[in-house]
DNA sequence: ATGAAAGCGCTAACAA
DNA sequence: TTGTTAGCGCTTTCAT
């Protein structure tokens, strides 16, 4: 393997010192264009490639930004990838990531973090999970720029971009007491772009302003699995009485209750409406198709991204934790809404 | 921000010389059992972490492998990633992500090796996709040691790892011909971890063999998107005979295939069977349950990263080419299978 | 407008 | 067993 083509080659070939060729590479206006030109040219012929990890060296900075996420998250939320890859490209930032959960490890958001210390990554980017707390206690330590997705917080070096999960449980919610409703189910995925603690309370806000009581056992916690969930369903259906509304943490679980339903022989929606949350492909795929709450996964990414920017330009940042906008997508498991 | 604990710092504070430190983070073990402990302290005391990109400078390896996809297959390959994240925490790699398509960009592929080769990553990951084969003679222009996932490769610098597409194809083609039945219809995916074009010869082949023609009409090649996929099936349904057996390139437009087929009434299996590939969760999903051929994701995954750091290692490689099994897993949407 | 030289934090000969 | 020193390839003052 042949050594790299280097600024000192560069340099050499077009008669400048290196100073001036870090000028042009860089931008800098104060070279003169007979020069330049010269040095690009250099640069097309000797097809120069900038080292990043040396520039990395002398700048103190690495242009990357860490993407750290649970395995169990991915699938849903490739289009959130999709988002944060365009903008790390468009904004010339490399994006390591780094999966946690699925190998036994002891602590893996620990571990993880150490790499990304390691690694000088410039930000990094964390999704809601369960001990996102303990990842945000780290990167503060270590004084790292930090966006947190689908859970709302801020703070000097924090950044956040989350959907509003309790007034999306409130909405669902109200709209159903205020036609008499209120047995309702809900049904809490095990880790989401939602944080499903707050749309747990929004539900529980909703029953409170109808001087009622959301009582714990309206809450299921399940399993990702699909066919698990499934069969939890179906023991619940079996067990229980049917409730009128079911409200899912995620599509995927939305679909397999709906599933169990269709086992049972209860129809959707006649006795029981169901919404899902994300509405992904899932959504559609169900049927009856599922009426769910559509999140903008892909500027989600693309805001965390940008945010961590910002961060770490020092621009004006004037909501360190933005909001997006979810809306109800209305299908065929739902007719009150 | 105060600047972090170099390694000069450590050596100081242990009253011993970089080297020694250097040695100790290094596992050298020519240093004195005494003198390491009291480097480790010292690390401790400072919570040193050895800066990578200085590491990287002075080896000229930055221990990084990029991993390129087209977000598109993204959805398809979770699984995956958790093979190629795990394994590359394991071997102590970072994993540098770039997403292709979505952005408008003439040259995606060009652009992203660009940027590997500036990162100076150590290697880099490719999945099967349409410009494959210029991404590979880039990463051969820059003698870039590359995996390729989904697709039958190797050279010098190259290795893959992929399922026998034309094997799966010929044989559950066989399976149906021996009996008789030759109605087949194979619908195409836009891409996917499976060449689909090696599975098309594959289907071919079989025919060949029994002495039969599978004809060009019986492929059709179909969007992405399911609601789409969808309405090209029931389309199809109505304007062409139905076929006895349709094979899918992936589960989801074999769900699709089968929701038109629900709506069109054709009883699965009865009057048509359909087999799926990858057997995602969409097969489960499925009703009736789709029978699918199960491709080693994770393992796929984990066995490209592998393959890149026993070149970058220089270690033996006894098959630079490697073929995972796959297997059929029956399920309700085949009988004669 | 350009060049010389120091330094980013580490590794790896080579010396001691 | 440990220390000294010369790079790795670039950026960035400071001179000129």
């Amino acid at each position: 393997m042949k050594k790299k083509t280097t600024i000192y080659d560069v340099a050499e070939e077009a008669d400048v010192s290196l100073a001036t060729v870090s000028r042009v590479i860089n931008g800098s206006n104060v070279v003169k264009k007979a020069t330049r030109d010269r040095v690009l040219e250099a640069i097309k012929r000797l097809d120069f490639k900038p080292n990043q990890v040396a520039r990395g060296l002398a700048t103190s900075k690495s242009t990357t930004i860490a993407v750290v996420f649970p395995q169990s998250i991915f699938a849903r939320v490739k289009d959130m990838i999709g988002g944060i890859g365009d903008t790390g490209r468009t904004l010339d930032y490399s994006l390591t990531m780094y999966t946690t959960d699925e190998l036994g490890d002891s602590n893996p958001l620990e571990d993880v973090i150490e790499r990304v210390v390691k690694s000088r990554a410039d930000g990094v980017i964390l999704f809601n999970s369960q001990d996102i707390e303990k990842g945000l206690q780290l990167t503060k330590q270590y004084n790292l720029p930090t966006a947190v997705i689908g859970q709302k917080t801020s703070d000097d070096n924090v950044c956040s971009v989350y959907v509003d999960a309790k007034a999306i449980g409130y909405e669902l919610t109200k709209k159903y007491l205020d036609q008499g409703i209120d047995d309702i189910l809900f049904v809490k995925a095990r880790q989401n772009l939602i944080d499903l603690n707050s749309l747990h309370e929004g539900i529980k806000a909703a029953f409170v302003e109808a001087g009622k009581t959301f009582e714990d056992d309206r809450v299921i916690t399940t399993s990702n699995e699909f066919e698990q969930a499934h069969n939890d369903f179906a023991k619940y259906l079996d067990s229980h009485k049917t409730p009128r509304v079911v409200i899912a943490g995620y599509d995927k679980e939305a679909v397999a209750f709906v599933q169990a339903c269709d086992e049972k022989g209860v129809k959707i929606p006649d006795d029981l409406e169901i919404i899902g949350m994300v509405d992904s492909t899932y959504a559609i795929i169900s049927r009856p198709k599922l009426t769910s709450v559509h999140l903008p996964i892909y500027d989600m990414g693309a805001v965390a991204v940008r945010m961590i920017t910002k961060m770490l330009n020092e621009e004006e940042i004037d909501e360190r934790a933005v909001c997006m906008k979810h809306t109800v997508v209305k299908r065929d498991s739902t007719k009150l809404l």
